[in-house]
DNA sequence: CCGAGACTGTCAACGGTTTGACAGTTGGCG
DNA sequence: CGCCAACTGTCAAACCGTTGACAGTCTCGG
């Protein structure tokens, strides 16, 4: 059991500048979580500070304002977390987050790692380096969303995605279990406009898709179109 | 001189979990840049890094597309701080700075001030706790540009703004200095949209604006009004 | 292997935003 | 103190994406 906290706290890359003797300690107070499809593992605005690891299966992170319509920020793998409340302690948590598939969630009560921090401290410039690079991938979705048009949009998404999904994946095709809605509920548009850019991008060959599923063959090729596209 | 950077850099709140003489001993370190109105001061996707603290003046946070089209995430009073890529060090700056008006930087090279962190560790919780509030801010940005209409952001962001302003501000009236434009770059839209929802909240007597100048006479009265709105 | 539920493609009508254009206003600088 | 550049208000037309609706297709569980 123990052993297979250690084996997820050590693929998660917000915690592999920690010693693996540091992972041991704390291994004994994470408790692991499973979950099933569409359950909700928690809510915006929730305070309790928990690290939680996803151990396997996929989390969408995102929120639902009072209407019910609801924004999805993006799509978490196995070794990915979140939780970044830990970093300040009574702030509400910005998003939810909703069971994608079934999975597990392996989480460090928020107190036991900051406490594991302040024991190990040569693992902070690392732990700096992951929060920084996560607020520069918010501060390109701002971006993306004001400056560019709707495939413009779409196109980077799914490039965002592709690199969350594997981030030193070589040039080799990618493929996600995203359903138009969810697409649409990522970008703040409707599933009957992103049916139009898909299609579009289908037919530059940039990329396929079937029933509740996208393939993108050529990362490079897309990442080439919307490039030159931009100007 | 010395004594005029350290007066500077107390200012910032990233810096004020560092002990006074962590402080000192930067202070010789950090230089000095006075800077002219919409001066560029960092252009997007450069790689050097340093943090630097808004002594003097105004600066917009943002960045220009290929076309010229601008985006503007946010404007910083002094005591602010940017430079994320300090804890990032080789990545590329995700945005720009620009002047808004006559002021001065007061900039610590990136490798001293990581130096400084790591001699005085205790520092690090308050430093994650920034970052990781910035990282927030971030989100709520993307949140409101998915979930609400334009009067709904252009009302949130006023708010935003008047608590960069000021912090622990009370329930007085704010004002800024931006033109219709400036806030059209921040919204993403253009300078005529803004100008029917301003009016919109204008009759509502909510703000008030005149040439180069909106005026939020209650904030509380804004917010309120804002969510009860959304539903 | 079959059925219910989830997902998808498509269309016309509607509406909100942008585009483009122009005259009027303001404020700062020489 | 007067001029120029920047900023502003306003309008109609064009456009793009949404809304709403419905029939068709796929998948997965039983």
């Amino acid at each position: 059991m123990v052993d297979h906290v250690l084996e997820v706290l050590k693929s998660c890359s917000l915690l592999s500048g920690l010693p693996e003797a540091a992972l041991r300690e704390v291994a004994p107070l994470a408790r692991v979580r499973p979950f099933r499809a569409n359950e909700v593992l928690y809510q915006r605005g929730e305070v309790q500070s928990a690290l939680s690891v996803v151990g396997a299966g996929n989390v969408r992170i995102g929120s639902t304002n009072a209407e019910g319509r609801e924004i999805m920020l993006t799509l978490f793998e196995p070794g990915a977390w979140f939780g970044d409340t830990v970093f300040s302690p009574g702030m509400p948590r910005v998003f939810g987050a909703t069971a994608h598939t079934d999975g597990e969630l392996v989480e460090v009560p928020g107190q036991d790692y900051r406490a594991l921090l302040a024991r190990y401290p040569e693992a902070y410039p690392r732990t700096l380096d992951m929060l920084s690079r996560r607020l520069w991938s918010a501060i390109s979705i701002i971006e993306d969303n004001a400056l560019r048009d709707m495939p413009g949009r779409v196109g980077r998404r799914l490039l965002f995605l592709a690199h969350m999904h594997d981030p030193q994946r070589g040039p080799g095709p990618v493929t996600f279990k995203l359903t138009r809605e969810h697409i649409a509920n990522m970008m703040g548009m409707t599933r009957q406009g992103v049916h139009g850019v898909l299609k579009a991008l289908e037919q530059r060959g940039l990329i396929r898709f079937s029933y509740g599923r996208i393939t993108v063959p050529d990362p490079d090729a897309l990442k080439a179109y919307l490039d030159e596209r931009a100007g």
